[in-house]
DNA sequence: AAATAAATGTTTGCATACTAATGAATGAGG
DNA sequence: CCTCATTCATTAGTATGCAAACATTTATTT
């Protein structure tokens, strides 16, 4: 019987509409960066020099997403490429100086957001939820 | 302190690992019509039918995306679209035959994907979960 | 060493998704 | 009846995100 299935019910369905307020709350907060551009960043700050496709493979990205991405943050200059003398096919990545600047105080920015987004919800509720997302 | 965030810690990006996860689980099922483009036939099936912009509200799209999703669907011929004499800014949308079919098989299908997306997860856990992606 | 396989990065094509701007149609008030 | 704000749909621009096809370079196998 299809009558009974309820979109509004289904995990999918409400895995978006989470997105979609969580992507809201990001830009209100960080404009210069996307948050797919920033979880690169932040990646890059964590780990250092790296190379591209790796960096993608670290925050579960598609290589053609992940050349993008990094275009992008090469046009505005917060990161820098250059060819790994040791393998030809590598680009290796890393921050720039303004990278840096804006990767640390975007990172302070991002624990406001983190926290509005789990406004309504407890510190159990979202180390809950962390547990639950990551069973999917 | 910027040493003490942790990407993989973060409720966005455990969001989008899940979302990446159920969209992979989607597409292993369905393969004629896309998660955006089934929710559109759901809702519609579940209303009958309605404008596209109302339509688009009701599965949380922006009009501009909405357009897209149903010139698809329209492609498709799962749905048709008819100016609305009473109305003439408005296109009532409804679904085909053909539409109506791959919606109600559509649908079993998805029984079996929210299952498999949250099958590491108890029924309870689910719907915890449904709850707390709510509250954000 | 030559052939094969694998890894890295690029490009193209398709499908979301949002913002901003535009144009057409409608409805409410004066 | 006329104006004006609102609604509806479309378009353009930007940014993900994936699949598939390719070229280049490295690593393995024979």
């Amino acid at each position: 019987m299809a009558n009974d299935y309820r979109l509004d019910d289904q995990v999918g369905y409400k895995l978006r509409l989470a997105t979609q307020r969580h992507l809201e709350i990001f830009s209100q907060h960080i404009s210069d960066v996307t948050p797919t551009q920033f979880s690169i960043l932040a990646r890059l700050y964590e780990v250092g020099e790296i190379s591209q496709n790796q960096l993608g493979r670290l925050v579960a990205m598609d290589a053609a997403t992940t050349k993008g991405v990094i275009s992008r943050l090469l046009e505005k200059q917060l990161v820098v490429a250059r060819v790994d003398p040791n393998d030809l096919r590598r680009r290796q990545i890393s921050l720039t100086d303004a990278g840096r600047e804006v990767t640390i105080a975007s990172i302070e920015k991002a624990k406001k957001i983190t926290a509005e987004t789990a406004a309504r919800l407890t510190e159990r509720d979202v180390q809950r939820l962390l547990v639950l997302l990551d069973k999917i």
